[in-house]
DNA sequence: TCCATATATTGATGAATGTCTATGTCCGAG
DNA sequence: CTCGGACATAGACATTCATCAATATATGGA
């Protein structure tokens, strides 16, 4: 039970025009795809996968996201917390430092069930 | 103050690549961007809103969104209000019915800034 | 005018959430 | 081995949220 996790459906991704418009998602598939949005659904968590998201080689480590809020350090380790817990960042630690990197793959499939292509 | 609401600034639709993942969000932009989220983290309003969108029209009566979960009416009509100011779902009256519709370059939007192409 | 039906609003309640301070754990330097 | 720094965990607190039962509002028909 690793991997992309969030594979609802083994199709949805390939379609071409919004998924999420073809057909309803089922109870099942909404239940999967809410924790996703809830973990994304936060303005300092937004810009924690946006900053993760455009760093070189997509890591940044702790040390940094730190010092880019105005917030206590365990308030964004605890934020970090939910979105590796949600799937969407990786956690590394290389020596004392921690690197969260993005999983691309699973904000594509989300974008994907949100928004296909309208 | 209307149309697309979340025109976080007149560039990142158009685009090419994940647009989360170039430059960081502002602090601005993300807190603009994570209503939209929240409205959509719920299994309820997620299936409400694929449900209205996959319907003939785009449109679906409250009467009909009712039947398709074991909730009470009030809920169900808190969702509907959650979604409607949160600016995905259009409202019109209809009579004694009322339909919401999918506001689909919102979501749209929302899936742009979310995973572009990643 | 009065009633039945469709939808919204109100108020209450338990659960979840974001933040903080204080403390714990792990690692490298000396 | 001990110390300092990086990060995580625990516990507390105020706020928000999902849900319900009860009630209000509005509309079309008799």
């Amino acid at each position: 039970m690793s991997k992309s996790q969030l594979t609802l459906t083994p199709v949805e991704t390939a379609a071409c025009c919004s998924p999420l418009m073809r057909e309803p998602l089922s109870a099942d598939q909404a239940e999967r795809l809410a924790p996703l949005l809830k973990a994304l659904a936060d303005p300092v968590r937004l810009r924690l996968v946006s900053i993760v998201a455009a760093s070189e080689g997509g890591e940044a480590c702790v040390c940094d996201l730190n010092d880019a809020f105005d917030l206590s350090q365990p308030t964004i380790s605890h934020h970090l917390k939910v979105l590796h817990e949600a799937g969407l960042l990786d956690r590394t630690k290389r020596g004392v430092w921690v690197y969260y990197g993005v999983r691309r793959e699973v904000l594509a499939d989300v974008a994907a069930l949100i928004g296909g292509a309208a």
